[in-house]
DNA sequence: CCTTTCCTTGACACGGTGTAAAGTTGACAT
DNA sequence: ATGTCAACTTTACACCGTGTCAAGGAAAGG
């Protein structure tokens, strides 16, 4: 039946995994996954039509392996918003040394290959609707004190969960390259000149 | 006499500038420069003896073009810490769309490429220095109170100016990922929960 | 005119992805 | 036991990119 065939491919993504953990995972090979899981080159062509299809397949299973959506209801469920707050950036600052190895490798393809590009973004997404939620809940407290200070505080989130591992993951973050300049540099600037950033 | 093969060098890294400004920088192949520069790809090889030197050499030459050196002594002679460490910030978002091109293609080399590699970790000390004697000069000044508070101001601007381009560019930081991610959270936690950042 | 230098064309080795064809293995049904 | 089907194997190859090699052309300078 196909209960074998899905054995296999389970196998064939924690064959990824493993690879993809064990670094440089921008160059990884089909061959490489292949001889981890014990099977030839050409049977992964019999569960994924290309590399890339692989590789989105293996996010995919990590996110399910590591339970992400689980630990990031934590962070909606919490009594007060700072607990919220606390709890997203526990999940998220977990979550990124897990996904590392797989974003290098989306990070890589995304000039190429349209699939590669599409999946970078549609993870991008999710840590924006994660980013306005935490900022939400932490404004239901009332710990910041203006509507304009939610903006900045987004702002600072947003930069602050995108910076290395997360950004070699997700790449583009929506914004335009310009947008994303001044804006960096307008932080920097307010809270080194200690602005109005807090209340 | 050799000034014909300067000229034909130029002619190549002006190539590589164009075609990496053009976007998909990390999949500039070698015909592409050779196209852009009227010569055949073979040539390419007459004056560098691999991809990757090229594009360091097109590094080096941007570097020269835009005079980075110049406009970051003007964030060390500036009359106040201030407004040194605005001509600093100054600098350096402008060379981060600058150098942009570049830093994708090193970025998307540096798992397989040594020399790529190297290449990446240069750049980075370089931000790293800048960023320490930046907040050094604001010090100076008696912008910032206290010692402990000039680690985070040097933390925090780090983490700000590594963000996205300069991130993708440079890469690999010189921190481990542990330390960087346990920064960040911290970083991120301290300033949303209005810790001691502000003086 | 001959030499030297720079560049050209054409061919090819190598390593990676992805495809195609034919053979092997094992489970399962009749 | 035999036939059948599915998963997987092996071998081979097309394609594309980097980098190398050999032979030849064009122009400058003695």
């Amino acid at each position: 039946m196909s209960s074998e065939k899905i054995e296999t491919r389970e196998k064939i993504l924690n064959a990824a995994l493993k690879q993809l953990e064990a670094g440089h995972a921008a160059s990884v090979r089909m061959s490489d996954i292949a001889k981890q899981a014990g099977i030839s080159r050409q049977a992964l062509y019999l569960h994924f039509p290309a590399r890339v299809e692989l590789l989105i397949a293996t996010a995919r299973y990590l996110d399910e392996v590591k339970d992400i959506d689980a630990r990031l209801a934590k962070s909606r469920t919490a009594a007060t918003g700072v607990e919220r707050l606390g709890a997203f950036i526990e999940a998220w600052g977990n979550y990124i040394p897990e996904i590392y190895g797989v974003g290098q490798a989306f990070l890589a393809m995304k000039d190429t290959d349209e699939a590669a590009a599409v999946a970078w973004e549609d993870r991008m997404q999710a840590v924006r609707h994660g980013c306005n939620a935490a900022v939400k809940a932490l404004k239901a407290d009332g710990a910041l004190s203006r509507d304009h200070s939610i903006k900045q505080a987004t702002d600072i989130l947003w930069t602050m969960l995108s910076v290395r591992n997360w950004e070699q993951l997700t790449g583009a973050c929506g914004w335009s390259q310009r947008r994303y300049i001044e804006t960096t540099k307008l932080l920097a600037a307010r809270i080194l000149l200690n602005d109005d950033i807090c209340k």
